[in-house]
DNA sequence: TTAATTGCAAACGGTTTGCATGGGC
DNA sequence: GCCCATGCAAACCGTTTGCAATTAA
């Protein structure tokens, strides 16, 4: 689980290996936050200076479809995007979004117990409405400490 | 429950009461679907044929603002509304999103265990963080029937 | 070789803003 | 009458697209 092979994983699924993918998944791998493309794109530059943000959606895009990532709307307009399995985060999370100054915390409180309720649910919604599902978010917004009190 | 009065509620939140907030409200109140901005436009329209697409998004973020409706991003890029507590819809719902054909379903199905684990997720992620939650939201993706068998 | 991928610039589309006009209280 | 609210047009901003140049296999 630590090194997926990238190489076999993206020509398995028909596409080439190149360095900008390599620089983009290497970025995911190495942080625990939720990526913006633009923030991606910017620690990209540190690394290949001449890379554009267009190459960055395009490869955020198919990390997402290949299901090596995962892309989030928490609300604030701009998707976010996490490595799926990444060694820095838990495997299985949720967010916890403050509604003004837009944290996001992961946490994995319960996740035990909401797994199998998600599981239960998953096949109950499958059956009635013949969906295949494929994922699952839950979110909890509200206000984090600081600005409760700063309101 | 039936006629909330909205004339108070938003005197009481600081705000006038006029006559393009009855019809967004009222447009809200009659669908059991979540409407976009542009949707709730082009039905407004259709009663007030003055009214400005820039109103509709002042009324909606106005009404999510004091609680009266909810804000959600399924990920098609427009944000879609819908009024809490409409008499047309289930009082707690939960959505499915197909991937492809963007259609979403509301469902209520566990919502007895799910809002229990909820609440108890609430109370421990409350003391745990310091956030004081307002809302959640679960989200499950997938592929609805039509799209499964066309893919 | 040669088809996939890239980077740029321009287009796109949903949402927001500035500002003069209009309307509630 | 005093402001709040409205509508219009233009700005905004994240994302997508067209296309010629580049690159992986």
């Amino acid at each position: 689980m630590n090194t997926p092979d990238w190489q076999h994983l993206f020509r398995d699924a028909g596409f080439r290996m190149t360095y900008p993918r390599e620089l983009v998944i290497g970025i995911l791998k190495e942080t625990d936050k939720h990526l913006s493309a633009e923030d991606v794109y910017v620690q990209a530059l540190k690394t290949n200076p001449s890379i554009g943000l267009t190459t960055v959606y395009r490869t955020l895009d198919l990390l997402t479809h290949i299901g090596v990532a995962q892309k989030f709307d928490f609300g604030d307009g701009k998707a976010r995007f996490e490595l799926i399995n990444n060694a820095l985060k838990t495997d299985h999370h949720h967010h916890l979004i403050c509604m003004k100054c837009k944290t996001i915390i992961d946490y994995t409180d319960f996740v035990q117990e909401e797994l199998e309720l998600m599981k239960k649910t998953e096949k109950a919604l499958s059956r009635k409405y013949h969906f295949k599902i494929m994922q699952h978010t839950i979110h909890f917004y509200g206000l984090c400490e600081a600005c409760r009190k700063s309101s």
